[in-house]
DNA sequence: GTCGATGTTATCAA
DNA sequence: TTTGATAACATCGA
């Protein structure tokens, strides 16, 4: 479910909500949500939380006591402020239960996703955070070209790898693969420095238009506030397939690339061949 | 009932 | 190093 956008969004809707904020304890419905833990538990009693922020798809919770809440949504997680009476279902698997009783409660259908409680002395420089690629909106074109010129697998795999790029999903790389008129399997070094610069700014502006529509509700994302985000109204080709391609009209079609489902416009985005002999 | 697909990624084999 | 397949899980639709 979430990509940028939709972590993005969550995190900007429980900052204000959860910073400074007192927590009494968590409660792990599920245990195997927990991940990873250097640090005990009960060390959250009584801690404040001191910041939410967003690092590729990650939640950080950094609280006092030196320590750091990490989430992944993964493909079906999500996070919302209840109240102290909100009964739990059978896919919710954990609440950070505040001091005043709210709970940020964390459900997830399919449980890929999970929590990390880490030192945040070392959280930074330790897996997953220290693997991470650099974020797709801070990335300088000159370091985007170069990590284009790195590669020659299939463009479309190098945005989806988050050691390389953090925050690309599935449903942003179609759609900006599509505005730079790219094709998904075209070799990551064969795409010239015009069309690098092209797929640069077309990212940027999908994941910026996709932060002000407050994210893609595809399926079951929601909102902490339990609303759908709207930029799935918005997509040219993630989603799309069979229906005609907003440039040409040719029917937009769909191919398994880099082991993902990919919409694209077998016209519009050409996969460039080496070289056309004749 | 079966099959295939779903926004992600860790892991393992080639 | 890279890639491809597979698995983790539940649900939905054909």
């Amino acid at each position: 479910m979430p990509e940028l956008p939709e972590v993005e969004t969550i995190v900007r809707q429980l900052s204000p909500d959860l910073t400074g904020a007192v927590v009494d304890r968590l409660e792990l419905h599920s245990p195997h949500v927990m991940r990873r833990q250097t640090m005990p538990a009960r060390a959250l009693r009584r801690q404040t939380i001191l910041q939410v922020s967003r690092r590729g798809k990650f939640v950080r919770i950094r609280l006092s006591g030196h320590l750091e809440l990490l989430v992944h949504l993964r493909m079906s997680g999500n996070l919302r402020l209840v109240g102290h009476d909100a009964k739990a279902d059978k896919h919710d698997h954990a609440d950070l239960v505040l001091a005043d009783g709210r709970r940020l409660r964390f459900r997830d259908v399919r449980k890929f996703g999970g929590f990390m409680l880490l030192d945040d002395r070392q959280s930074d420089h330790e897996p997953p955070l220290s693997e991470l690629g650099p974020e797709p909106l801070e990335i300088s074109l000159d370091d985007f070209r170069r990590l284009l010129a790195s590669t020659s697998r299939a463009i479309k795999a190098l945005l989806l790898d988050q050691r390389r790029l953090a925050g690309m999903g599935n449903i942003y790389c179609d759609e900006a693969l599509f505005i730079a008129a790219i094709h998904p399997a075209t070799p990551a070094r064969a795409i010239s420095p015009e069309k690098g610069e092209k797929l640069w700014q077309a990212m940027r502006q999908v994941l910026t238009q996709a932060i002000e529509h407050k994210g893609s509700s595809v399926d079951s994302y929601r909102t902490p506030e339990g609303k759908s985000g709207n930029y799935q109204n918005l997509h040219l080709a993630y989603g799309r397939a069979g229906r005609p391609c907003p440039h040409c009209g040719t029917l937009l079609q769909k191919f398994n690339i880099a082991g993902r489902g990919t919409t694209l416009c077998p016209k519009c985005q050409r996969l460039m061949k080496r070289r056309s002999r004749r």
